[in-house]
DNA sequence: CGTAAAGTTGAATTCTTTCAAACACGGTGG
DNA sequence: CCACCGTGTTTGAAAGAATTCAACTTTACG
């Protein structure tokens, strides 16, 4: 493995964490108790790493800018990568919280990165963040089951179907006026490595859905161009992943 | 898809819950916060379902007894089991606390399930609990993305070497003196669903590991005949689900 | 302008599924 | 006690999907 820390981080003002993503709730408190500090923020170039698996500098983050993937590196070498990371969401809790990283942070644009300090400490005064951090930690959950299904079952084409609707789902809660053309940082081989394909096969597939109208990527962005027929393939899986809406977070009584 | 509820559930007298599994902390607590009370029991036989997506008459539960499979079945028909539970582990939490539920629960040996009433309130009263909820869900992300991370990348012989060994661990944690030959309530279908595969393809694999003496499964039982040549095949998968250990939720201070 | 990274294409191979059929086993009822 | 039935297991042959290997083209970027 010769994963290297491409760049070091730099220091940030103060954080107007942004209140979208999986943790409005945890920003908003986040926020309010450290409004007056200044709390530290990352700022990191694309295709750089915010930790690597192994790595023992262990603390907990919310992404404010950018993309980040979540990935796990197998004794043969190969990648997993076992998610997508989106501006609000939250990352790198772990069972160990003092412990080594069990997997690698990469951006795959130039990311800013919100750090939280001493999330232990922080539950107990806070006693209702602890519970909404369950709350995020189920959403993961949900998001990763759903890999999980698409991928155990699902041909290349429907792999990458669920993926681009899920993607475009996500985007639309943290941006209301979304086109169905979404910003779109993976190269093929992070694409393979997500739905666990061979970025070859990916690329055939890719091909095959542009000519077929339905799924355009180019220039780091991905189109939908048949939202209807991407629908039809694998909106069932998608079902799920309604009940971490955001607004559910906020208004939790309100079913 | 006729699933059918087979049987209903029993009532049994008060729950000394076992401190094992997953959440030993969380049934500690609950066990001294309900010791004076009758706590719910539930008692299901083999195959009946604890509950179905879809369902409404949301609750939490902890498995007392027996081996229970999380799954979710898609517009196909088909089924993707999720993850198994085993005694001690937590099952039935989700987002929409009073949704409909998003998987089924199905034992899949006699089973006894304890129920957790109003585990938010709970969560309130006892602040530190709803940090061991967040450790706990911690924990069953690690075992889902590793389970993510063999059925993306392995061969058919991969993904049951590793479920086999996977089982074998968490087995251990609740019973030191477990020899290699392990309760095993799976029909070949059932390891199909979990694994990705079809169940024709699981029985060809499973008879070649038999043969080359790694691996048998029969009677309910299965046997591991070779640890070493398991362990080689998959075990740096394995690593991340040791931070999991029972140990690092009683004494979470001692790394 | 040159180099490295990313994308593209073809052909052969491997793994897995599909379909079809047979077998083994345990329980039920006659 | 035996015939029957359903569930789960086993096996074969053909079809299909994805991978591998190898080479080539395009794009991005200093």
């Amino acid at each position: 493995m010769d994963i290297q820390r491409k760049n070091s981080a730099g220091l940030c003002s103060t954080c107007p964490i942004r209140h979208y993503g999986l943790c409005p709730a945890l920003s908003k408190i986040l926020s309010e108790q450290f409004e007056t500090h200044d709390l530290r923020q990352i700022s990191l170039p694309a295709k750089s790493y915010l930790y690597l698996q192994g790595d023992l500098n262990n603390s907990n983050y919310i992404l404010k800018e950018g993309w980040v993937l979540l990935s796990r590196i197998t004794q043969d070498g190969s990648r997993q990568v076992l998610r997508s990371v989106l501006p609000g969401d939250f990352l790198g809790f772990q069972p160990e919280l003092n412990g080594p990283h069990i997997d690698t942070a990469m951006t795959l644009s130039d990311s800013v990165i919100c750090v939280v300090p001493e999330l232990e400490a922080i539950c107990q005064t806070h006693p209702e963040l602890a519970f909404r951090l369950v709350w995020v930690g189920a959403c993961e959950m949900i998001l990763t089951e759903t890999y999980l299904a698409n991928i155990s079952k699902g041909s290349a084409r429907k792999r990458i179907a669920f993926m681009a609707l899920e993607l475009y789902q996500r985007l639309l809660l943290r941006d209301m006026n979304l086109g169905y053309s979404i910003p779109f940082p993976l190269v093929q081989e992070d694409i393979a490595d997500l739905l666990g394909l061979t970025s070859i096969h990916v690329n055939r597939t890719l091909k095959k859905l542009a000519a077929e109208g339905i799924l355009k990527v180019e220039k780091h962005r991905l189109t939908i161009l048949d939202y209807d027929v991407l629908y039809a393939m694998v909106g069932s899986l998608l079902e799920p992943l309604e009940t971490c809406d955001i607004a559910k977070e906020l208004h939790p009584a309100s079913k």
